[in-house]
DNA sequence: CATGACGTTTACGTAAACGTCAATATCTCT
DNA sequence: AGAGATATTGACGTTTACGTAAACGTCATG
């Protein structure tokens, strides 16, 4: 049963203690506590994997506080409750769906101008036989 | 040759035009102008889409400008810049793939979310008969 | 000609996501 | 016991991406 310090989570996410600290602040992550210092366990560490994959596709703190709390609640709520969860995520995974897109499209992009160097680079090459 | 006026383009991309002045604070679209109104030609809005698609993947607007500098300047660079622009671009690929990743893991998570969810729903079903 | 509708610039405001101290506590090693 | 490393909270600073308001120009329309 492993846990961590602060600053060695902090270390392994390549992230600082403060951020840590900050979304704390925020709610999305309360690990416990030995006197006053914080103590995180392997699930703190999934979770905050969790915060920073929401983070880097762009997802705000709050709607990552959000999200986590839905799926906190999801086993046990109500079934309106869980038509709601239901609904959200429909949401959520359209928009991801569009993130795939533009993604794809910009990757395309990148490919064309590629190509265009790489046609003139040859061409520069010619030049100087 | 179809020209737009700043609100017509506002509208078409469903921002303010607030927005699209920022953009060109930024140094990000330069639109001629017909005394002191911005008037917006076709390839004007295709890089605004390019602006935009670029935003919804998480990019800054100083990295969207210094994108765009270099794919304006590609075609007639040096050779040294041409490796350059090719490194940068090999760079955005890379993260690119990992957001793609990412975006993947997240709809995984999803979707056992949501088969949990259907799970309760169905037992629920069961205890109601 | 005045009254909107639309455009302009300038300037200040703001929310999000931390960074950066400062002051204080705790542990650990010698 | 003193030094150093690491922890804590709290307060203020900073950057990004616009929103919002003021003060003004321009053009068509009743």
């Amino acid at each position: 049963m492993t846990t961590y310090s602060i600053s060695e989570l902090a270390e392994q996410f390549d992230i600082t203690p403060r951020t840590i600290r900050f979304y704390e602040d925020q709610g999305l992550i309360a690990p416990r506590r030995e006197g006053t210092k914080r103590i995180y366990e392997e699930r703190d560490r999934v979770r905050l994997k969790l915060i920073l994959r929401a983070k880097r596709i762009g997802f705000t703190l709050s709607e990552i506080r959000e999200t986590l709390q839905l799926y906190d609640s999801a086993p046990d709520g109500e079934v309106a409750q869980m038509h709601y969860v239901l609904g959200v995520i429909k949401q959520h995974r359209e928009t991801l769906v569009q993130q795939q897109n533009d993604i794809l499209d910009v990757l395309q992009d990148m490919k064309n101008v590629e190509e265009r160097i790489l046609d003139r680079m040859k061409s520069s090459k010619e030049r100087c036989k």
